[in-house]
DNA sequence: AGCAGACGTGGAAACGTTTACAAGGCCTCG
DNA sequence: CGAGGCCTTGTAAACGTTTCCACGTCTGCT
């Protein structure tokens, strides 16, 4: 088998025109009689249609990107999952790009012309006008996992992360915590300032029990154990000023990787948890399920959002005139033990 | 901005033929007066080729597949990683595809035959002779990540899995523990098989330290959860038959995973990690890092062996016919809390 | 029996590129 | 001064498909 066969090929064997054999193929009107012989012909020859050639003819490749800031982070991992499961169904094809940065990001949007993927899901961490400009003015469908600006007239799927943190205070202040600080990630990304917002937003409701917020300089483990020592240091850990009635006893974490940082800087500062300090991540990642003590964390539905996105995504697809849709997918709060009670029952 | 400017409408408004216009934008023979002025009308008209117009006459489509069996893994991720920073370089696209079972696989690799890529990658778990046969029968170069059979005449990178095992039941035996055991993943398995060889040849030299291994039903932490449960109730864990000289006192897992399973295991056994037992991973991915107590891990280099395959790939693209070759990437042992001696010093 | 319509078929164009080939112009060298 | 060669250019074919159009044939209805 030295060569691919071509539908010529196939055409020839089964003793019809091109025309004929294609449309036989393709299930287009054709005779019971020549079905059948292009449909041996070519099964003999393994024949196999190309997609390059049927992406040039019909304009469309079967195939779909899905690009983020960084793939490392297990939230990405989930959505591409679920992206992928939901897409390969009628037939697409996924790329990933990874994007460093917002410019790479723009690049991507702009290299979309070459006219590779018929559409994109796209999950940047810093939105910017510009960028929410290139995606308007994308050569094809793009669907923007997070927030964007109202009325931007783009397919979007987001969470409501600042009530996720809500969330987490709130089950904080059930279970009886004192003092909330908040480790959030770089103010300067969408996430980050959401989940900002959302901690303040608990300030009037807390009074006193709403504790200083510090930014790690990333959405990291590493990360989140520098800006947690600054924060344990200053406010209170045993060692400190001593545990007194300002010393924290929670902490809400805007990523699970993040809380992983702060409860090795606990553990460091001999501080235990669930005893001394409570922890709550966000993300819901396996990690959080997986580590000890587990973590308690909002799920911001990322295996939702992925999978909602790619929906979106094919349905615009399939009509290009309808309304931009925003599908929001709550956040959602699961226990474990990194927030158990200080004297409450040991419930696993 | 209707429609996508062609490489005609490049040369009408430059006024020479579309042949002019490829040549000159493609840096062939081509007047500079020529140059510029093409240069200028894809400017104006912001003109970007087609890459399926492209990728048809010239044969190339400048897009790789990656294809591995579960996405979810931290260790093909970091693969991931590394083949996309390799490949983007020459300006390789990158698709992704997780193939649930070997059927998949072959679905996958016969797919190829669609000529939408210029090569793949795959990370296969289990390796047959059906798939080495279909690799070879592969129309586009494909490299395997992962143990083929010898003389295979494909491009290979893998590591040495068996002496990996060897390095981490050394460690321990050095770290003066006395009896080891072995939670493997799926023995049906590739990996599985080679771990399991591993073990089986460190037990002339370790004599009565050799212990039990048992086989988990998947490289998860909920399967090396319960195959540790039966390791530790069958073979003297605290309040078994006691610690008596035969109780198991470390443990290697084939599988970072596994042996997050396995200290959870200990955990709810009431057994501590290292003090008690001794846990060391394999892969050396983050979770290891991240994990507390910290888990001592080999190190298979999965950046690496993706790093290697993407440029086995890039090789043979570039040249067809050069000779297969075979990579091998060798373990490395990072030693962290999960195998501190019992009465050594405290080294964090 | 005649005609409209349906249906199957083949030829050819088209998608947007690259490239083989031939031809023209100019320069250089004999 | 003429021939050969190089450089540039344009025409046209090609990559492998799908699809428009026109043409025939057959069916069924009046």
């Amino acid at each position: 088998m030295k060569q691919r066969a071509t539908i010529t090929d196939v055409a020839r064997r089964a003793g019809v025109s091109v025309a004929s054999a294609s449309r036989a193929l393709n299930g287009l009107s054709a005779s019971a009689a020549t079905v059948e012989r292009v449909r041996t012909a070519a099964g003999d020859l393994g024949y196999i249609p190309d997609a390059t050639a049927r992406a040039l003819k019909m304009g469309r490749t079967l195939q779909l990107s899905f690009a983020v800031d960084d793939i490392g982070n297990p939230v990405y991992v989930e959505m591409m999952k679920a992206v992928q499961s939901v897409v390969t169904v009628p037939g697409y094809r996924l790329m990933i790009s990874s994007t460093g940065d917002a410019d790479d990001t723009i690049d991507l949007l702009r290299s979309l012309s070459k006219g590779y993927a018929d559409g994109m899901i796209l999950s940047p961490l810093r939105v910017t006008d510009r960028l929410v400009e290139e995606v308007r003015a994308a050569p094809v469908p793009v669907v923007v996992i997070g927030r964007l600006p109202e009325g931007s007239g783009v397919d979007t799927v987001m969470t409501d992360s600042a009530r996720g943190v809500g969330i987490a205070v709130d089950h904080l202040v059930e279970t009886g915590r004192r003092r909330i600080g908040f480790v959030n990630g770089p103010l300067d990304t969408t996430p980050g300032r959401a989940r900002q917002h959302g901690f303040e937003a608990t300030a009037e409701r807390l009074g006193d029990r709403h504790g200083p917020a510090v930014a790690a300089a990333d959405f990291t483990v590493a990360a989140g154990y520098d800006a947690a020592r600054t924060l344990l240091a200053g406010h209170g850990a045993p060692g400190g000023t001593g545990p007194g009635p300002h010393a924290l006893d929670a902490v809400v974490a805007a990523n699970d990787l993040l809380a992983i940082g702060v409860m090795h800087a606990a553990h460091d500062a001999g501080v235990r948890v669930p005893d001394d300090l409570a922890v709550v991540g966000m993300d819901d990642t396996e990690l959080a399920r997986v580590f000890q003590p587990s973590l308690t964390s909002v799920s911001l539905g990322s295996g939702e959002r992925g999978t909602r996105a790619a929906e979106l995504l094919l349905a615009r697809l399939a009509d290009p005139q309808r309304e931009a849709t925003t599908v929001v997918v709550p956040p959602a709060l699961h226990v474990r033990h990194s927030t158990r009670p200080p004297h409450g029952r040991d419930t696993p």
